[in-house]
DNA sequence: GAGGAACCGTGATCCAGATCACGCAGAACA
DNA sequence: TGTTCTGCGTGATCTGGATCACGGTTCCTC
């Protein structure tokens, strides 16, 4: 749709052509973000205007705990994981995010140093927006002011989920819904059963599910003794999904 | 400053002077929510018009987990406890409430049914707005929407600091926090420590840090052994603060 | 191609905290 | 005035999962 509406003047400038195209392609880059969806013209143009992008390598730390929090990112395609750590050197991991994901707001709009680290599980494509540009955007755009917040609304019913589950649940629990919850954004079905390639380690997805390395490794060998699940290589196959699901806990 | 300006319009309408009243309190109470300074006039005008005054008793739900999600409440007064059940009758509490505090935010923005339930721990006096009313108020005064987003990342960050809580500190060091969290809150300084009848019972301090209520007995007996609590009846008087401090397992 | 340095699996041990079991006190109620 | 009930403290037992210890594999680096 944005296509076929003209550009703006700016892109008729001498010299502008480059930053013309280079907008072009952040306009559509943001216009995927379904969080964004439904909202006007004008605010792709006002974001894609304050938005600067950035490509980051796997293992890249976006930002720490504790760091002064200035900017919240878009993150267009990639894995992110969220974590939180003690002082004793452990961590939790709090959250994986996918494409189309916002990241470092509630910290950004709090003003408060970051609650939590995030570091790129893989390549990712990202959006970098200074905090009081986006402040101003959502003054300017109610509608996006109100996405945003569904966006905060979904991360406090996933932390309180997330809450539930270490609490309620026993660790063999726990990892199955890790699994499930891997294996649906990251597995492909085949023939055998649902295939896919972690993105999180073993030292990660016990940190995850917040039991130690040592009884992720034994839950997964029992899971894969029971044949439940293949282990091969680095890529896990879910052979029977429903088994998997009678060990989450869950009615 | 609001009672300087002249009362609105409808309020000389005939028949409308007990409802004039009732607005007034309601704008003087609305005011009051620290949430909202610095909002202009016009703003509280509409909220009050929107918002029904509700006192409820001490152990009313105000809602419960996986009911479909119609309204936000405006905690005047009072204390309301946020919980989460398992299926197997279990509960750990998420949060505790005090004055000015807003609940019920998250899932009615998504629309989603309620993530936890909230139950008044004292007598509370509450104010209703239905959640279409509030998105109407959000796009009309985008500060408003600004403030309620800033509500939600507080929310995130103190569930992401309950997650850490929960995976990184023993239980004694828990009971500790859990403490002096309720003291700042609840207790008055003395010449002998700082004294408050803890609005949670022994059970509710359990679930409050994730442990079985016998493991909080014991916890309490063992510091008030050690000389660091006095357990008088039902109140709780913290007669080293330091020596708690020194327990919660931070730096 | 030798030597780290991460990763990962698995056996053995240990302990924090759940669970079970009980007795007591105060409150509600007849 | 007993009677039931709910909340609370405490002892005894049991166990899930942490921790320790070790060997094997892959990958990187020199």
């Amino acid at each position: 749709m944005s296509r076929e509406t003209a550009p703006p003047a700016w892109t008729r400038q001498p010299g502008a052509r480059c930053r013309a195209i280079e907008h072009l392609t952040r306009l559509e880059g943001l216009q995927e973000f379904e969080t964004f969806a439904g909202l006007g013209e004008e605010f792709f143009q006002a974001l894609a205007g304050a938005v600067t992008a950035l490509e980051v390598g796997e293992g890249t730390s976006i930002y720490r705990e504790g760091e002064p929090s200035g900017s919240v990112y878009l993150l267009r395609e990639g894995r992110i994981k969220l974590y939180r750590t003690s002082r004793r050197g452990r961590a939790q991991i709090l959250n994986v995010l996918g494409d189309g994901s916002v990241l470092g707001l509630s910290a950004s709009l709090e003003g408060e140093p970051r609650s939590h680290g995030a570091t790129a599980l893989t390549d990712c494509g990202l959006y970098v927006i200074f905090h009081n540009e986006l402040t101003d955007i959502m003054q300017r755009f109610p509608g996006a002011s109100v996405r945003l917040s569904r966006v905060l609304a979904r991360e406090v019913r996933e932390l309180e989920e997330l809450v539930g589950d270490l609490v309620f649940h026993s660790a063999p629990q726990r990892v199955a819904r890790m699994l499930l919850k891997l294996a649906t954004e990251e597995g492909r079905v085949t023939k055998q059963g649902v295939v896919f390639e972690p993105s999180l380690s073993r030292h990660e997805m016990a940190e995850a599910t917040g039991i130690s390395r040592e009884a992720l490794s034994r839950t997964l060998s029992r899971l894969a003794r029971e044949g439940i699940l293949a282990l091969d290589g680095k890529s896990i196959i879910i052979l029977e999904p429903a088994g998997l699901r009678a060990r989450t806990g869950d009615p």
